[in-house]
DNA sequence: CCACTGTATGATTGTATGCTCATACAGCAA
DNA sequence: TTGCTGTATGAGCATACAATCATACAGTGG
């Protein structure tokens, strides 16, 4: 199998989470704090933090210390991209399905 | 949750994965018969066209039937999109990773 | 030192995924 | 009809995933 097929895997696979795609939503504006990120997406601090370790060891997320608090970010707006992407699927799908309705 | 962002994962994950990378990869060019795709992608035809339902029932894929034959095309391009756009994440990554090994 | 806050991790559980083998089914041809 | 080709599907298995609870760890302040 080829290593670079993998890896492209490996990083969408760390987008295509419901948690994790909040999370994104939620680092659009910037970084943030693990203790702002939990309440926002309302999700435990425990599946949380292994959430964001996952795309912090995948290379979509930065991860920044700062005394007891630790700070999160995108990487790439590309991951931006992505969801943009995908919404417009979506919308495309939807819409499709609306038009089949109207038929039948 | 977020029905909409369950579905933005479903339409991911419909992609996130080697065998189905390499699925479309090949029909890039174009429609192709199922009796292509499992040779040029080396899986088996049972495996095959098991990721080829899953990929059409998520919207990504569309099937046409012809005689024995049967055809799956992408329907939308922004698949190809995503593809690309992963793949300049992972061209900086990679550079990225160079860079700290010239360093250490 | 102790207590406290913020984050990470081990153990567990239920569920989903991907693959293989065998078999079923659909459509054509003799 | 029978046989053949192309595709789909059921059963089984091994592995991966996401979530939860409890606990550990790191860093700060008293």
């Amino acid at each position: 199998m080829n290593e670079l097929t993998i890896a492209r895997a490996e990083i969408l696979k760390a987008i295509a989470q419901p948690t994790r795609i909040k999370i994104i939503e939620f680092l659009r504006d910037g970084e943030r704090c693990v203790c702002e990120i939990f309440p926002a997406i309302a999700e435990e601090q425990s599946n949380t933090s292994r959430h964001l370790k996952m795309m912090q060891s995948c290379g979509i997320l930065a991860r920044r210390k700062e005394g007891l608090k630790i700070f999160y970010a995108l990487k790439h707006s590309e991951v931006l991209g992505i969801l943009e992407l995908v919404l417009s699927i979506l919308k495309k799908e939807i819409s499709g399905r609306n038009g089949l309705l109207q038929v039948v």
